[in-house]
DNA sequence: TGATATGTTATCTT
DNA sequence: CAAGATAACATATC
């Protein structure tokens, strides 16, 4: 489910909640999602929080860290006597008493508290990692498009390499970091440009502009805490997120363009679902 | 029952 | 190797 904002929303939020405290145990309720032992990290403390393109990564004393992709129904739940907090996948979970059916991993704190994974398609892992092989790992990604080194020469020089139809260019994480389905809908309405267009025939100006929808709309969804698209959790404090407000095409089938008021449609690219003006986006 | 789901990667075929 | 389609991971929901 979530997408970078998403990602961002949760660790920004974790954040003060977990760095400084200790790791005490490590309860394991499903074996899949994690590579790596549980033993290396009970009795490191948690130094900081940050995000690299879709991951949260926890950063542990002994140059460990916790890597976590929540792929599509991932969740992390941070849980102590005062507070409930936390992100990801919008079900059930989010109000349900913990762990559930859907946790896989309990991190206990040295205060008492607790943060849970929970994962229901169990596409999503955690991986042990010391920081002298997560950081080269790093370096060899694509800049995230929310990074400074992600420019507009670069966006263009990457474009004029590829033939495949411009949505799918931008959501290859191979060439640019936390553009998802949501998103990459979005950009593509505010700068008019159809999702099939071939990447390498945009015009310099439709490149232009499509840079800066991609920067704008992924800023936004920042500043919203992300999209919360399951009506139900829409108001879940602690949780949800408001970009599903402002979403200009996504999930939007039938509603009126923002551009120019024809009907949304939608079909499939790549196997994905794809909003989009039939009128507008040439 | 079948289609769909906010992610990523592998594997086919052309 | 490029590009496009499809499948795979595994589960829940409409």
């Amino acid at each position: 489910m979530p997408e970078l904002p998403e990602v961002e929303t949760i660790t920004t939020r974790l954040k003060p909640f977990v760095v400084g405290k200790k790791i005490t145990s490590v309860d394991l309720l499903h074996p899949r999602p994690l590579q790596g032992n549980q033993q290396d990290i009970v009795g490191l403390e948690i130094t900081d929080v940050t995000r690299r393109a879709k991951t949260v990564r926890i950063h542990l004393s002994k140059q460990l860290n916790l890597l976590v992709h929540l792929k599509m129904t991932g969740q992390l739940i941070y849980v102590s006597d005062k507070q409930k907090i936390g992100g990801g996948h919008p079900t059930g979970d989010w109000i349900s008493e913990l762990p559930t059916k859907h946790t896989r991993l309990a991190f206990k704190l040295d205060d008492l508290s607790t943060l849970y994974f929970n994962d229901q398609r169990l596409f999503g892992w955690i991986k042990v990692i010391p920081t002298n092989v997560l950081e080269p790992m790093f370096a060899k990604l694509p800049p995230d498009v929310v990074d400074p080194e992600f420019t507009f020469e670069y966006f263009d020089q990457i474009l004029n390499r590829k033939g495949v139809p411009i949505k799918v260019a931008i959501m290859d994480s191979a060439l640019m970091g936390g553009v998802g389905n949501i998103y990459a809908c979005d950009a593509l309405n505010k700068a008019k440009i159809s999702p099939w267009k071939p990447a390498k025939t945009l015009t310099e100006a439709e490149r232009k502009v499509l840079y800066q929808a991609i920067i704008d709309t992924i800023n936004m969804g920042i500043r919203l805490g992300g999209a919360t698209t399951d009506g139900k959790y829409v108001d879940v404090s602690g949780f949800a997120g408001s970009y599903q407000t402002v979403s200009r095409v996504y999930d939007k089938a039938g509603a009126a363009c923002q551009n120019c008021r024809t009907p949304i449609e939608k079909e499939k690219l790549a196997g994905r679902g794809t909003y989009f003006c039939p009128s507008c986006q040439k």
